[in-house]
DNA sequence: TAATTATGACGAC
DNA sequence: TCGTCCTAATTAC
């Protein structure tokens, strides 16, 4: 269930490794044949990340719209170039394992010992990538190395150049699109930080929110209002705004639905270089480690139902919100 | 082996 | 508001 963060990630990794190359296409799965057919042969010419979606350009104005909805996910095997924006480079992106690890972080293994860290941030480098699910699970580790990597589950679309593959699995949406299809597809929605006029984007995000009596939790989470922000974002934004997810937009300071948009900004920069949806970043170096090292110290209120606040030790109450889980402290956030 | 869970979004009432 | 779609890991039985 990737937010924006994931997407941005994921886009980069096609501009390093696609964008410019022949690409083969198949559905081994069966359920896009045709779109693959259409796609196989193709060089790849661009990529753009909006929000949740990404779009990958092919020559003949042929645009792939891929939306990875709450299952989806890409796995990259082969020789990975490792864009130089993010941090740590992946087997599978986008999706999370049940421990809540992020498998951004948790997959990738490089033969190269230390090559998956990527502590440091410089050039591109090449790596010999391969999947590896957790430890209790069946692996790849025996077979990693074989090319093209086996087809392992429901793939819908495997794209691959020469050196790289990648296995897109359980998306909500994945179809091709003309010129104009994808421009009505983005002018649906909201702002995205990473892709909009900074300025801009915040006077549209808060024009939008200060005319509307719907709850600002439900503003968060729609994505012609914002692009990119999804559960786990949603619930700790509004701690870290100390605001009642309840209150309509109309009635938020303006000068904190400011606050919330920037907030966001901040956020996703950070999960786009580290992987990670981390939501406690003003902590000491010590305790960050900690919160980056396990989902359960990663957040304020997310998954803490129950759990005493970190800050006033109110219990995180858990309600519905969108069909979606909300967890808030009440006693913070007014 | 079945049930449960998940970071989404849509369409039908 | 509800049902539906997409997939796989983990937990419960």
């Amino acid at each position: 269930m990737p937010e924006g963060h994931s997407v941005h990630r994921i886009a980069r990794q096609f501009d390093r490794n696609y964008v410019g190359r022949v690409v083969s296409a198949s559905s081994p799965q069966g359920r896009f044949a045709e779109g693959a057919a259409v796609i196989d042969g193709r060089e790849a010419v661009e990529v753009r990340a909006v929000g949740k979606q990404m779009f990958l350009a092919f020559d003949g104005d042929l645009w792939l719209r891929v939306h990875l909805g709450m299952y989806g996910a890409w796995d990259f095997a082969g020789e990975i170039l490792v864009d130089p924006t993010i941090a740590s480079a992946n087997g599978r992106m986008g999706q999370t394992n049940q421990r809540g690890t992020d498998l951004d972080e948790a997959s990738a293994v490089f033969d190269d010992a230390g090559e998956n860290s990527l502590a440091s941030i410089g050039a591109p480098r090449r790596a010999r990538g391969r999947v590896r699910m957790s430890e209790q699970t069946r692996g790849l580790d025996d077979d990693g190395d074989e090319w093209p990597p086996p087809v392992v589950g429901q793939v819908r679309l495997r794209l691959m150049t020469d050196v790289t593959s990648a296995d897109l699995r359980g998306p909500t949406a994945c179809e091709l699109q003309t010129p104009d299809e994808v421009r009505a597809t983005i002018a649906k929605l909201g702002p995205d930080p990473l892709v909009d006029d900074p300025d801009e984007a915040e006077e549209r995000f808060t024009a939008v929110v200060r005319r509307k009596p719907t709850p600002i939790g439900l503003l968060l989470m729609d994505q012609s209002v914002v692009s990119g922000i999804g559960n786990v974002y949603r619930a700790e934004l509004l701690y870290r705004a100390l605001l009642d997810p309840h209150t309509p937009g109309k009635l938020v300071p303006e000068e904190v639905v400011r606050a919330i948009w920037r907030d966001w900004a901040r956020l996703l920069v950070i999960g786009v270089e580290t992987g990670q949806m981390m939501t406690m970043d003003d902590l000491d170096p010590e305790a960050y480690r900690r919160a980056m090292a396990s989902r359960d110290d990663r957040h304020w209120v997310y998954h803490r139902a129950g759990l005493p606040c970190r800050v006033c030790g109110t219990e995180i109450v858990l309600e519905e919100m969108g069909a979606r889980k909300l967890y808030w402290c009440p006693s913070c956030q007014k």
